[in-house]
DNA sequence: TTATATACAGACAGGTCTGTCTATTATCAA
DNA sequence: TTGATAATAGACAGACCTGTCTGTATATAA
């Protein structure tokens, strides 16, 4: 059973990540959270507490989700990198995560609105993109790449222009042009 | 010199791009530009208007300087396209547009802020990307690519994910990760 | 039962936001 | 000079924002 403190933290990810930060009161996590005010502010001092942890939860569920999905993909190496990308595709086309629409990564999102490199809520996006990383530079080392981190921050460029690709234009096929290009990379890479 | 227009849209480009546009008031700019608050509301209907007009500054701005850029480097359309990648390390370093620093694309940012993708801002933002696209396109077609447009969409997503990681984690060093993929993509369509 | 912790509803203060209004000043052309 | 245009400062309304406070209800555990 859902404890009121996640209660509040799902929804404030639900609307940050459809309506922004700014944009989204506190009033409206309450409404649809069904909690009182003050109970919220018994589990976090501000708004910017809710937000990171917004943010962070985000986190854990995005890379349990991505890390599932290419490891139910395939037990190949390779194959995972690649598999990436589909599971890609169906977040974009909203098949994803329940309840949330995709309108992009929340983590780009946020950056945007939290423009100071230096502010929490900014690092926290970073951190999250370096996790990725590295753990794409990992599954690139069981694939045999000679340099696994460079080879993992070419992947992660692609995904990155992929999810603005399909927010921004509202191109969800964006999933496999970034697919076929890094097909090429992989190709080119472990090519031993 | 400058119309009180001119002087308001820039102001207002210069702050939605540094600080957000939902946390941008409208008295900030005012303040900054140097007008009377009844001056805007005789230019522009409501803060939206100004938010499209900045928006519309800006897609001038960034493709005059983009294509500038790429057009001067080379005349070779091979190393025009691959010339995009230092422009845009040019401009993550800070080195682009006087006044105002990188933090990233701005129709990024508005497409974050204004998720509905009906919204006149988002809109506003879909078209930007797809002007570049059909400019990279035609250099494409000037290099005897046999998808021109194909090879554009592959060039933008490259273009898209270097923004992003230059934002997000701090590293400008994105472009020449993208471009190093670029010439391998290059390399490849263009072996005719 | 009694004590304790938790959550509730809702009012409230103090600030900020957009957009409107008035009244005044500056500019420039006929 | 006269008249028209444009910009000014600054007050204002009404809405919304965050965060605090009071007083009440509920549930759990000793």
């Amino acid at each position: 059973m859902k404890s009121r403190r996640d209660e509040l933290v799902d929804t404030a990810l639900r609307l940050f990540y459809a309506q922004g930060f700014h944009a989204t009161g506190i009033d409206k996590v309450l409404a649809e959270a069904g909690v009182a005010k003050m109970t919220l502010y018994k589990h976090f001092r501000s708004k910017d507490e809710l937000i990171l942890a917004a943010l962070h939860r985000r986190d854990e569920q995005f890379r349990n989700w991505l890390m599932g999905e290419m490891e139910r993909a395939s037990a190949d190496p390779r194959e995972r990198l690649l598999a990436m990308f589909d599971a890609l595709e169906d977040w974009f086309e909203g098949r994803a995560f329940k309840g949330m629409g995709f309108s992009g990564c929340v983590f780009i999102n946020a950056a945007g609105e939290f423009g100071d490199a230096d502010h929490p809520a900014h690092r926290s996006c970073s951190e999250h993109k370096r996790l990725i990383v590295d753990y794409l530079a990992k599954v690139c080392a069981e694939a045999g790449a000679s340099d696994p981190q460079g080879l993992a921050e070419q992947l992660a460029l692609l995904k990155e222009g992929a999810i603005v690709t399909a927010q921004v234009r509202g191109m969800p096929d964006a999933a496999q042009t970034a697919k076929a290009m890094a097909r090429g990379i992989l190709d080119a890479a472990l090519a031993a």
